[in-house]
DNA sequence: CCCGGAATGTTCATGCGGTCAACATCGGGC
DNA sequence: GCCCGATGTTGACCGCATGAACATTCCGGG
């Protein structure tokens, strides 16, 4: 059996789950520099070394918590786009759309730093090590796909009908990305605010003028 | 005498820049996390610990390289900004100095990633020590300043005078900064060259439209 | 010209983290 | 009921940040 038996066992039973879960409490307290192995094995209760069952090593398991990170972080832009009232116009409730979903992203970096600093970055630990993980292109990354969408949406919606979006798609990722890395670690984090709504909004107007217009 | 004498005597002379020199040596090879006291003081050709004699830390080490990246960023958008020439019409020279001024921030990104990488980024090293070093506001970055004047430049000779443009230099700097990162370290490195120019100019379209449209 | 303190380096020691190898224990399949 | 493989544990090694105590050198009085 593999479940939570009360008793400490020898055996864990679910010891790589237990692991994951740690790790991702250390990445919301402290990002992803504070994911360590160590600790994670410490909070679990279990050996140092236990982890290598499990995984091939430390970039195994921030891995393991990037791919939680990225999962809630498109689940907080679902649950963004789901709140905005649906409109008549389409092409306003597609720009509805949009900035909901970029306002998703970029609340889910503000209110979980460490998650989202754990998101991205290729794993970068050893100097010369490319990684050998998964990571094809630019799929498999939910948020992405949202955010492809509802531009898109937007973009189906114009008055001139947009042919070719060449990469508008990462333009606007770029935008609420570098948004986000800005407010989060970069000079305008200790922005009250106010000016931070100001910042995202004018982010967000940004992004979707440069969507409407050529 | 504080110079290069050529024997090596105990007292080394010039031991902070030569430490820095290192240090920005190692964060070009490896971005900040390369960034060592150990490492350096062993290029300096000088024991570990001599580096406290100079630092604080290894968090003030890399300030100064952060320092020096910031500049060596600056530097590229300016010379970047030399290289075009100049228009009849202002409101064309503006917006051309600005995706210069853009261009030479992604391009320094590009060629110099760690040295870019190291640039920004709150000194995050131990887990609950916010900075206590200067970093006022957003100001002091003299890569902001040349990207905030570009910007002002271009709404200056828009059509209908722009008067409030309440954060969008924040905006033009996050869609720059994000796409730089998104080519670094994100889903969009290993992306072929040629499809990189097109987010990039995907990217500048939409700074320069924000900025021109309302 | 000589001396003592201040700079600047060095050595030694502590603690943390990643990772490997050898050993212990448990859980099932035969 | 026994044996093997999966899963944990101990112990050890190495690199790094950092602090304390000691060594060397420089320089400004006297």
């Amino acid at each position: 059996m593999a479940a939570i038996s009360g008793g400490k066992t020898y055996h864990h039973g679910d010891l790589r789950n237990a692991l994951i879960g740690a790790a991702v409490d250390l990445a919301c307290e402290g990002g992803p520099e504070r994911v360590v192995l160590r600790e994670a094995a410490r909070r679990v209760g279990v050996s140092p070394t236990a982890a290598y069952r499990h995984f091939e090593g430390r970039c195994e398991l921030l891995a393991a918590v990037r791919d939680h990170a990225r999962r809630a972080l498109a689940d907080s832009m679902e649950r963004a786009a789901a709140r905005v009232p649906g409109a008549d116009d389409p092409a306003l409730a597609a720009e509805a759309r949009l900035a909901a979903v970029c306002r998703g992203y970029v609340a889910f970096a503000v209110e979980q730093p460490g998650l989202y600093r754990s998101a991205f970055g290729a794993p970068r630990t050893a100097p010369g090590d490319g990684d050998h993980g998964a990571e094809g292109g630019t799929a498999e990354v939910r948020a992405f796909t949202l955010l492809t969408d509802a531009l898109g949406a937007v973009a189906a919606t114009a008055r001139p009908p947009r042919a070719s979006r060449p990469a508008a798609d990462a333009a606007a990722w770029s935008a609420v990305h570098g948004l986000s890395l800005l407010l989060l670690e970069g000079p305008l984090r200790r922005l009250p605010a106010q000016r931070r709504d100001d910042v995202v909004d004018s982010t967000l107007a940004m992004v979707v003028s440069g969507t409407r217009n050529p």
